[in-house]
DNA sequence: GAAAGCATGTAAACCGTTACATGATTGG
DNA sequence: CCAATCATGTAACGGTTTACATGCTTTC
């Protein structure tokens, strides 16, 4: 009788609340200045999450006391969010369950052509070297910070993760056109 | 008027099919012993898209003709299968989403125990240590039959992904747990 | 003859995306 | 005043997971 799927991103909006009240658009905001790239979240998704959670009981809300901009929902978490948040961070991980397109393509590339493997290959390096240039930014501002807060300890450590991953991506992406090209005379149908 | 959310596991079941007819069942033994670990499918997926793709012409199918075991659909590629097939293959990926909820926790680990997070952590880490054993094994067998198909390159070059990307999990994680536990009596909760 | 596995499939639930919709506010 | 942005939300859809269901076959 357990849940079919977990929400996950519950807990993302709970860790932010835990932090201080905000609003589901403020939510958003932190969220793409921070866990995106591994957690990405959209509007259509906080706004019924907030509802349901709301009803559960693990957040209040209450109406922005600010004069100017338009009307915002304060939420605030409560103790019984607090402790669903805490049960979560201590519940271990069973598995990740990732998709990577581009090796289901290069998978099946047999059917296809070698030259638009090459190029897909070539746009994801791309795609990460831009995010790799984001992430070691990042990385030097939080390391001049490390000391500050402890909380800045775990946000190097989430920019170091994508930091690694994303290199030997760029690395692996090199390494198989060189592969790929290497090997194009050998086929009749190069 | 484009789709809400393309459906890519067709793609996985027209690539098999591409190479041969086999049954729904066959299909998901394929997918277990090659690209499980980056596109998982399930047969409560498998089942319904095979049928789906039947009703668009893409696949047919006749009865099996083995005399022994239970009976078994055998599905065929059609000419409008392989069009398709080929089409995705020859279209640009725009973006992979990953989630990684280790991060996640990670991120928001403030709100938790450290110990918790370390624990996952090394987890984490074993995980990829025993997938990249086996991930190593396939390579040097693939390896040594490189030649004898244009196939195994793309299958080599998909292992060398997992390899490369599981390499750097382990030592992020090594390295993590490594400045977690250095820090640990910076904190006065510690 | 019972248990394990082969092989097929359906139904329900839920997550997440996209598109749509609204209205207020700020800046030019 | 018009456009952009702030801020909130709903509806529809589709992908995927899980659980359930069936019946046959092989093995012990």
């Amino acid at each position: 009788m357990s849940k079919l799927k977990e929400n996950k991103t519950k807990y993302v909006i709970l860790g932010f609340l835990n932090h201080e009240k905000m609003s589901g658009y403020d939510i958003k905001q932190r969220v793409d200045n921070s866990i995106k790239m591994f957690w990405p979240v959209r509007y259509g998704q906080i706004y019924p999450t907030l509802k349901k959670l709301e009803q559960d009981g693990m957040i209040n809300h209450c109406k922005s006391t600010y004069e100017f901009g338009p009307e915002r929902k304060i939420y605030e978490i409560t103790k019984t969010g607090q402790a669903e948040l805490k049960k979560w961070l201590k519940k271990p991980i069973i598995k990740e369950d990732m998709r990577y397109e581009i090796l289901v393509k290069l998978f099946f590339t047999g059917s296809g052509e070698k030259k638009d493997i090459i190029k897909n290959i070539l746009d994801f390096k791309n795609r990460y070297q831009e995010q790799l240039s984001k992430l070691q930014y990042l990385s030097q501002n939080l390391e001049s910070v490390l000391g500050e807060h402890e909380d800045h300890q775990y946000f190097y450590l989430t920019a170091q993760f994508g930091i690694k991953t994303y290199h030997s991506y760029i690395e692996w992406a090199e390494q198989a056109i060189k592969f790929l090209e290497e090997k194009k005379g050998d086929e009749s149908n190069g």
